[in-house]
DNA sequence: TCCGTTCGATACGCGAATGTATCCGATACA
DNA sequence: TGTATCGGATACATTCGCGTATCGAACGGA
């Protein structure tokens, strides 16, 4: 029996796939050309829907827009979240370093539609809140990491403990996000996002020039 | 004698004001909404005028917004340099941290359009050869200022240098640029982006934690 | 002040994208 | 397998923004 209190809307199975399959096509089409410069007709194409499958499953292109990104940023997330935690509670940090800017620096469409949602938060409170929720999850797992791996290794006080430093290590991501969407050269980002990220969590203590 | 080798278009002095008018309503409009919700009427009715005047001074709002970008960032950059040349030659980072903090965190309608200038340029190579350019002359101020100061200061050997330092820099303005985008905090912006500079550029010898 | 040029306003036609209303085929369940 | 419901396609009206062509007024030089 089902116990929703509502009455039961008979969860189709095609109504599944069609949503999903809707969902990609317009994440592909979106890193493509950009949400601002796409139609809702162009997604259908994509998708091989007309435009009556998609006024069936959402009100909106925001409303896509919307549920597009809260998708691919959980599955990020989980993502994130296991690499950090596959390793032993006093590993070295230097190799979760290596791991997360993998993962973090993976698909550059996914990067595109992220910063286009951006846009669309910093205009919009209540999308923003959804974006801000997002991070916040994200710095939690790194300043866990963090912290289970202070006795090992010391961070600069500058930050502010694990929880500072994960700031640290959110916005260095973003910034080489930024470079790498201009130059659009992957290897050189992760290589320096590593570079960033080991000296801002270490301390340069014996290695500083001149 | 007009010593231009074409016909002498005859630089009408109205014109310049109309087209500065344009240029001046279209930060307004886009910092508002945003690039890719706003109409080419929106900005004239903006501005006052009407739609053939936009048509006599631009081609497309694309073209109007490559040049609002254009304007406005030699704006900042000079200002940027002129905060860090004012000082003499072997004076403290910190100082200077200070002042390009003030001047780069200044006015968040410019951080949102550059913001909306960086996802077009993420899709358009020529676009993007504009922006990257900019962001070099940036860097290049801050590289310059930064070697300057090495005798007095030690930077991480990590980010390699002077340079190294510099697109650091860069990167972490872009990250808090985004953090500021989300929750509009510009003192908290302004002492956080400080605080990583500071983390970035001097070594936390003598001050870990723990 | 007069005149030729330039600038910007107005009016028009056009195409694209939207949202809706309706219809037919697919699907789930007995 | 029959049937009621659901999902997606099609067709339509409408709105919106664009680009152009034309006209009157402002402007700058003599």
């Amino acid at each position: 029996m089902a116990v929703e209190g509502t009455a039961a809307p008979r969860v189709t199975r095609r109504r599944v796939r069609t949503r999903a399959n809707l969902l990609d096509a317009a994440f592909a089409v979106f890193a493509a050309k950009g949400f601002g410069r796409v139609s809702i007709e162009e997604v259908c194409e994509a998708a091989g829907y007309s435009r009556g499958a998609f006024y069936s499953n959402f009100d909106s292109l925001d409303e896509l827009f919307f549920a597009l990104y809260r998708q691919r940023a959980d599955l990020i997330a989980e993502q994130v979240a296991g690499a950090l935690a596959q390793d032993g509670p006093d590993l070295d940090v230097q190799a979760s370093v290596d791991r997360v800017t993998e993962v973090l620096l993976l698909d550059v469409d996914w990067l595109l539609v992220k910063t286009d949602f951006l846009v669309r938060a910093a205009r919009a409170p209540e999308v923003a809140q959804t974006l801000l929720e997002h991070r916040e999850r994200l710095r939690q797992v790194v300043a866990d990491r963090l912290a289970r791996a202070a006795g090992g290794t010391a961070l600069p006080a500058v930050l502010g403990g694990a929880d500072g430093a994960a700031r640290a290590v959110v916005a260095a991501y973003d910034g080489v996000t930024v470079q790498l969407l201009l130059d659009k050269d992957v290897e050189h980002a992760r290589s320096w996002l590593k570079q960033l990220l080991t000296a801002l969590l270490t301390d340069g203590s014996g290695t500083r020039e001149q």
